[in-house]
DNA sequence: TATAGCTTTGCAACCGGTTGCAAAAAGTTA
DNA sequence: TAACTTTTTGCAACCGGTTGCAAAGCTATA
């Protein structure tokens, strides 16, 4: 069915490894070898078979690219970007949805099996061992979105946590709100502790008085709304809530909204991510910014020096979040 | 470095076919024979190599995923629900994001250099000639989302757009609004032009009078904002807008809320798709749900078939929208 | 126990490429 | 033109598997 090297060479009158070399680039032909061949692949349709090549030169150019999250708006953006950076690098995006239902174990063989040249993990969720077992069967890979580490098992590309609350902590004191909160993603998530760690450390560093801590379900509309009814409902409101990420802020801020109160006059919020929609006029969240576009070009980076030079030591990379001021604070005294 | 069928054979002392044959269901091995070669396979951390498999069997089990919608929320669902249903029977997503950078003909060459084994197209807005491409070229392709044609080229699996049309007509005529207004997505899909049809047909039937008729510049937030503002501007705004998509309603509810007019007690909203955030207590948008979960499981089954089967002439389904009524209509009188 | 029939096994060729090596061709220099 | 380099080319082995075929091993039957 499908055209093969030997039928061009037959074609071209040539060897098949005259073919090959017409194909790989650095190799040795003629420009009228180069010529023939060219002719009889274009008359044919010719195009080299990558897997078939693979099998001699080791490399794929098949990227794994895992992630448990499919549900969180920001993903869409992360898959974009990822998709076309590593298009542009010439590598293929084999994605995998490590849901419940599919083992991460049964990932790693999987990956194996298609002979991946490195492994994406996008996820602030997924547990570190995901992440290590591919690097223990030798496959590169680089935990994107990951927590931070000083001894990390792994490369790793993600925010710095604790910097994140701190600037929370900063921002809402500087507009002078006093009773503060934290109402964060699932509480197991390191993620979640280390915020909620520099959060904590700002407050105390400039003397503001300890805040409420909650915590989410899960980083989901309804989970944050849940959560802030059940605080409007159980408790008195602090005057502004620093949330675990946009979409459990705007969650939160619908609670606020049909519990008859008004933001940011009655309660001032502040989440993470700035995803797209939090941009809306109809949302217009004050939040601090992760660096998308740079998280994942660094992460393309790390992999791709990997795939020339594998195994160096691992390193975990934190890269600056900034503020992004819109409307759910009020103004600066 | 990696363990290869080789290994195995020689650890268990046996012949590299039953090796191969050991890990080929239907293949014939003894009890023993089997058991040896597992127990080896086991010892040595074997796994076949399913590149150099395909070679032979001229299967890979991958399968391209290709799109150029990496914007509207819509489709992390999508893409969520794809990448489950497809590892559920065993194949794997090629993800291939077809942004204005990367053109749809490199998409073709390098498929077929990775020897996928089939091509969903899932998108509404790329033309039928991308999918139309991977069949000239002998892949089994389906395109999801689609838009239906009685003598289609390709396969495809969609919604009816007239049909969904009539639906939007029928609901706000029912509830009495009496000046319409269509505010379709880009006016060169044929999506939007089909439901447009559906929307005149039906109103024409039920005697109800011609609407206004303007377009959105994309499906986005922006696009539907934007276009709401100049219609608030320019004229005088219609009691109800049936609306191109979800995001795009949402867009224009934003605008009409800002203007300071009410939904729906000033102007009445209806969207298509029933994307989740549609459902946000905050949004609370009056949709016609696409039966994504269908349409998609559909999708997979059809290409599924097709890895059987190939090469039976090419089928639209179009499958049926249904009304999600939630607060931006007025209730039926 | 000999024979027929079925199952299991190994050999060797093949899938579609790449690549080390040596022979052939082309280009230099004297 | 001869001798020496350098470049180009084809051969054959290999990448990690599968599979048709025939030989070997078993089981069942007479």
């Amino acid at each position: 069915m499908a055209i093969t090297l030997n039928d061009v060479a037959q074609r071209a009158g040539v060897s098949r490894s005259a073919v090959s070399r017409t194909f790989t680039d650095g190799a040795s032909v003629s420009k009228v070898m180069r010529q023939k061949v060219e002719d009889a692949a274009i008359e044919l349709g010719y195009t080299p078979n990558f897997l078939a090549r693979s099998l001699t030169t080791r490399s794929t150019k098949l990227i794994g690219l895992v992630s448990d999250n499919f549900h969180n708006p920001i993903f869409l953006e992360v898959f974009d970007q990822f998709t076309r950076g590593l298009q542009d690098r010439g590598l293929r995006p084999l994605l995998v949805n490590l849901s419940e239902t599919y083992q991460a174990s049964s990932s790693l063989r999987m990956l194996q099996q298609y002979s991946v040249d490195g492994v994406i993990v996008a996820s602030s969720t997924l547990p570190p061992e995901v992440s290590e077992a591919f690097r223990s069967a030798g496959i590169p890979v680089v935990n994107s979105f990951g927590r931070f580490s000083l001894t990390p098992k792994v490369d790793v590309v993600g925010i710095d946590d604790e910097a994140c609350g701190q600037i929370a902590a900063e921002t809402l004191l500087a507009r002078g709100y006093k009773r503060l909160a934290f109402l964060g993603g699932p509480e197991p998530a390191t993620s979640t502790q280390s915020r909620l760690r520099g959060f904590l450390a700002e407050l105390q560093r400039a003397g503001g008085s300890a805040p409420d801590i909650t915590f989410a379900e899960a980083y989901s509309f309804e989970a944050g709304r849940a959560e802030m009814q059940r605080l409007l409902r159980e408790t008195t409101p602090a005057e502004a809530y620093f949330c675990g990420d946009d979409v459990l802020s705007i969650g939160a801020l619908s609670a606020i909204r049909d519990h008859g109160l008004r933001v940011p006059e009655d309660i001032g919020l502040i989440g993470v991510n700035d995803m797209q929609m939090s941009g809306w006029q109809n949302i217009n969240l004050t939040t601090i910014a992760q660096p998308f576009a740079e998280i994942i070009q660094t992460s393309i980076d790390v992999i791709v020096d990997m795939l020339q030079a594998p195994k160096q030591p691992a390193q975990a990379r934190r890269l600056p979040c900034r503020l992004v001021e819109r409307g759910t604070l009020r103004a600066l005294p």
